[in-house]
DNA sequence: CATGAATGAGGCTTCATTCAT
DNA sequence: GATGAATGAAGCCTCATTCAT
């Protein structure tokens, strides 16, 4: 069984209260998990968090588990919407690159508390945080893949170059962004596409 | 307060009895936290591991946080001297980063609770992970300005590369390392420090 | 922060049931403070002795301190409301202080757990004994005051006086009824009285 | 059994390094049941402030308990010496009394911690501390009787009068000096000691 | 006599979860 | 659907006491 296949363990709510309420439950894990960390938080403080009453946490989820393996279910979704949309209109891979890094630290800016969701998974559900990385590794294998069979970058075993462009980015996401309160600086992000950009042209 | 100040909350033990608890100890404690975690783990997992009563735990740490952070501490300290090490005889510096690139994999290997235990500081002393690789990162701008310097590699914001190359290791250590069994292929190996090495060549 | 601000530490239960639960362990409390000592009392003493589990508790209390504070709380105020009804006809304040101290006296012999409550109070938090020492001095202060300024009792600086006749009653009251089985004898009663009186009346 | 017979429970020291030792924990146990109370101290905590190991406390007192009956009894006979020789060259009761009084709180002035300590001993032995009151109690009432034959003081129930007085004293201590950082100042003294005499004075 | 490491029982407190309303 | 009181297992931590050195 794969981890997607436990995402929903309890039904879906049917009326607008219920689904608001199950919103409002996700947006206070989200804070609670990010800011205080998964497992100092308890289901009382998302409750609470939320404005409703303990007994109500179980109508929508089995566990604290549950509700944030349903958190990275939707961060994964949502980072990969973004960075495709990032770099739709890129002229090339290079470009696409620049276009991706500059979407996904964008992206760990607008959403500190869900980055640090993710990166706790791995504590919480090993499987959970591998599906999350294999799941951006594939797109990422797939665009990288493409782009060498156009000649537009070197060539590299592609999931090595992912792993390895995944690993920059988390990196420079924790360094200029979640360590600092402000955006990254533009010399910086130079600097870092620059070592990327070297590594990925053609000789 | 640097973080380093709270490393030693406790007197030492004195006598060789002590120590040897002391170490017991530390060592049960990398293996529950890596295996287990540092969340799920309980002072008694932790005890019962070393073969010592719970009471003994609190003569030598404060804490759970306490005994962690000495953990990560004595990690820093070993995972620094073992890259020293390994790129100690290396002829210049793209040789040095290839030697430190396959100790810090074979460390990370050898150590696989540990290296997850590091990751783990993150969500129980923010303070402490940082420390830990500002520290990792310090170590690493010096050979890399050293070099550049030297005209040994191109020039880079050494802040910045540094990261950049931490993270690729962490993301290569995660996934050939962490997620196998086996050793990280050599084929692989070699991608990643070509990829690296284009990216420090001097054009 | 005056110590009453501390009172209410946790929000108030709002159905009867919660309200019954909070009751069962404030009596339960009384109790064993009294009977075993506040240190010697643990919070699984009180909650077995009111019915509940353990963690029912913490539903209505922050600790074994906040418990104690309520309860020296209510015994300030149920004692001070007792002394007041008791020397509301009398025509006089030497009457008063006779009917007073009787009523204090019977006060002791009818809540000889609460009086051991407050004693013990002192060791627990220094500010809240202190307070129900000085909202009961306050309160006598008043009317000793208005008795001197009405010239129906010696001019004395009124808290000295307040503080001397407190001395009084506490002594009374530890030796000849918590360290008796039977009421405080008519004898001794006038003897205390014929000693205070003439410390009052004018010359 | 009476409470005396405890007291020593454990054969005296032989040595005068013995001696020292014993002496400093019961200096030491002195200040941190007078600071943080009989029972949040521990006895590391005496041992700690006395500067020997905790299981050298053992060679002297066989618990908590006994090294405050010890406290208790030296205090008692201290404070009774101290008052004793206070009102040894007073003319009479009355000026004995005042000197007394004058020597009970300036007793109380230079051991708050020892005082705290009896107040304490309490509620860790109910017979330890009457022993300590029913001492004094007896050496007043003895006084006192004197006093009513000579015809120097009014006629009252001796005990009764000496429990009265007590409490006087206990609760001025208690206001005056315990609540206070200074001494007590001259005319409270003396508003005491007119009340006082007022009914002590034969009409 | 003094030391200090080791013990383990016991108290405090949290919190995921249930359930009657 | 929502509530909030009740539960009790489980973890954290303290500390009186012992004992080998």
């Amino acid at each position: 069984m794969s981890y997607i296949d436990q995402v929903q363990d309890i039904s879906q709510p049917v009326t607008d209260r219920g689904m608001a309420t199950k919103k409002k439950l996700l947006e206070a894990a989200d804070g609670c998990f990010g800011q205080r960390g998964f497992f100092p938080t308890s289901i009382v403080d998302i409750t609470r968090e939320a404005g409703v009453a303990p007994g109500t946490f179980y109508n929508y989820f089995s566990s604290k588990e549950a509700i944030l393996r349903e958190l990275v279910h939707n961060l994964n979704h949502k980072l990969r919407k973004a960075t495709a949309i990032a770099i739709e209109g890129a002229p090339n891979r290079l470009e696409a690159e620049r276009a991706g890094f500059r979407a996904f630290l964008e992206w760990v800016r607008n959403h500190r508390n869900s980055y640090r969701v993710v990166r706790q998974s791995e504590f919480v559900d090993k499987e959970m945080f591998r599906w999350y990385y294999r799941k951006l590794g594939e797109g990422y294998v797939q665009g990288l893949q493409a782009a060498m069979d156009a000649g537009e970058v070197a060539h590299y075993n592609p999931e090595v170059l992912a792993y390895c462009l995944m690993g920059i980015g988390d990196f420079m996401g924790m360094r200029y962004v979640l360590w600092q309160e402000e955006e990254v600086p533009e010399d910086v992000f130079e600097e870092m596409m620059r070592f990327i950009l070297s590594g990925l042209e053609r000789r």
